[in-house]
DNA sequence: TTTTCACTTAAGTATATACTTAACTAATGC
DNA sequence: GCATTAGTTAAGTATATACTTAAGTGAAAA
């Protein structure tokens, strides 16, 4: 699987960067240029472009560009699907457990019963 | 950024593969073993192991060999630091815009009483 | 109008991913 | 014991990532 191909691909991919983590963070506070992104990593310009090339296509930020300054923003809703999976993940498997402690909370039930003291 | 040293840079990169969202989904439903897991995908098992082996380290499933065949189930807990984080990035987007709406409704309500009609 | 600023493009490198096949080990079942 | 089964290990390959430096481009400031 090198593609990446479906949307879950992309924005968990892009969430799994610790730079690109960061740059979300900042743009929660609001937009940004390129430069204010870069501002506190430590790595060259071309590497931060990179990092919001691969935000951009996962579909997290948009971006537009006024006179020479490029203006990121978070695109709303955009994380939902990631956090949608994750949750029907966790409710599924809470259910699972749920029902495994109905279920051997019956089997002691029943061994109390079958075989008292 | 290549060593994905953060537990979230290895629990999201884990989660960016669909292959790897197959297993878990299938261990929502329950433990499985190796070969349980590898079946529903078209890649050969030495490729299943290694998808687990990503699976392991991220703390998102475990394992324990009992004879020859090895069993695997979720660790329970291990997508909160996830979900926690998605989350918060979009409470504090959504309170950055309800911030914003407010100011904007302030300043249509100071146009609307500085230069009526 | 010249310089500076904010990116952008190109090209190259080291490492990591996602597989493959082939050969091996060890527990089961007969 | 001997074949089968479940998984492991090793080694190799193609592609993708995460950077780098150097050289543009074009808007804005001086």
């Amino acid at each position: 699987m090198a593609d990446a191909s479906g949307p879950l691909d992309r924005v968990f991919h892009a969430l799994a960067d610790p730079a690109r983590r960061g740059m979300l963070e900042r743009l929660t506070r609001g937009p940004a240029s390129v430069s204010e992104l870069a501002r506190p990593l430590s790595m060259s310009l071309p590497a931060v472009v990179q990092h919001l090339a691969v935000l951009e296509a996962s579909g997290l930020v948009i971006s537009a560009k006024h006179g020479r300054v490029r203006t990121c923003q978070l695109e709303p809703g955009s994380l939902q699907p990631a956090e949608q999976w994750i949750n029907e993940r966790r409710l599924g498997w809470e259910r699972r457990l749920d029902r495994l402690g109905d279920y051997l909370a019956r089997q002691t039930a029943k061994g109390d019963e079958g075989s008292p003291a």
